[in-house]
DNA sequence: GTGGTCTAGACCACT
DNA sequence: GTGGTCTAGACCACG
């Protein structure tokens, strides 16, 4: 499993490997209902305290991305409902003011800022399309 | 001085002022040059101790976005050179990144991300020329 | 830890701190990557307010000089880039003609400013030697 | 007079003043006995607060670089005694190595230590020997 | 037990 | 009256 967590960033370690998972979930390497590695073997792979790392999954079932199960293991949620979906939608807004605001600082134009986002928009659907070929085909 | 902070938010304090007022001068309510409130005007204002306030300037002069000038007060700086831009503009991608993984959990399509992308846009651009008209006719 | 800190200095006792630690660093005495005495350690050891040292600490890394990590401790840094060397090296240039200012008011020749800093040379490589031995051998 | 004082600097206004003279004088611009500007020409003359210049005039006076005489004006000083002069050369010998520190930072060799001061002796001694001619021929 | 934040209140240097 | 520093002591999040 790929992910990289760097200790001397300001964002937790156990926050990265949660975000880490999101990402690699929301880009379609991981299937819904697939099996996750378990606490102890991803946590032998990225170097980091077993406590670390079962603070993520436990992080991670909080918010119904995986589903923990006793003995058995540790799965992909399938999405069905969206707890929260008005409050996460509002900071998903707030957290673009805030990227515009840091945008103005870097003296960016409305142009570039609209090219940066298409940037990356674009290598995001790559990734995903990817992604389905390979586990969907 | 409208600015509000809650001192319940995961993000301290002394950076949501950061935030609140990086904001207020990219949306150009604060003209460069001009002079803000005294660090104690603000703390009583927003009900912040002192040290909160100061520590909040002094980010904020750090990152070359007032000047804080002993026994005078603090100005809005003049905008000139952009320290760290490249690794900065990195991190707004990596910001972008973050808001598709948040936008698939909320099931949202990517074109629901540009338009709400697009929405915020719109409000920034007339708040900007609202300000224009007040200082600049 | 060896570290004199006078509170009757102009300069404050956070850069007082900061400086020392620096020049300790400088001359090899903590190695890049190794742990430092933590922010409490070393308040109680030069008699000095956690926060004071907390303060200086965080200044240090700001400077890239240590890693501060939360609930881990505070590291030496690995030396990579340098921010902002144009800025600074005309910082040194403008500091050595306040020695020849302050010079000229002790009545001292450009020789004797010479042999001063060829004096205080000498002492430094002796130091930056013994540290080499001591630790790289 | 020229002379550069700017509020935004670290270094009060009053102390940049002093130095600016101090570094005038130490370079042959104004000769002991000559007299200096008035408090209020030279607060005219860089738009500064009469009340910072007559400061930087009373620590140039307690320094003994300059002599306020009652109603006739402000001299250059006769070099005579020098006060604390072991005090201040043990100072600038620190601040020889708090230097050392910074071009460790920096990355210079000793290589390029001893020629940025060489540079910045030769450009003294020129600056020095223009005066000398202007004045003294 | 690590660093990070916040408060309350004091004193200092600068303009 | 401006910003800057320092203390003492508390509480929190992280590993």
């Amino acid at each position: 499993m790929w992910l990289k967590v760097d200790p001397r960033l300001n964002t937790p370690m156990y926050l990265q490997i949660v975000n880490g998972i999101k990402e690699q979930i929301a880009r379609g390497i991981w299937q819904p209902g697939q099996r996750l590695l378990t606490v102890r073997e991803l946590a032998a792979d990225i170097s980091v305290n077993y406590n670390t790392v079962a603070k993520a999954y436990q992080e991670l079932e909080r918010e119904n991305v995986i589903e923990l199960i006793q003995g058995r293991g540790t799965y992909v949620s399938v999405l069905t409902e969206i707890p929260n979906a008005i409050v996460r939608k509002g900071e998903l807004r707030e957290a673009i003011k805030k990227w515009f605001v840091e945008a103005h600082y870097l003296q960016l134009s409305k142009q570039d800022v609209f090219e940066l986002f298409n940037e990356v928009l674009c290598e995001w659907c790559k990734s995903e399309e990817a992604n389905r070929n390979e586990f969907g085909g």
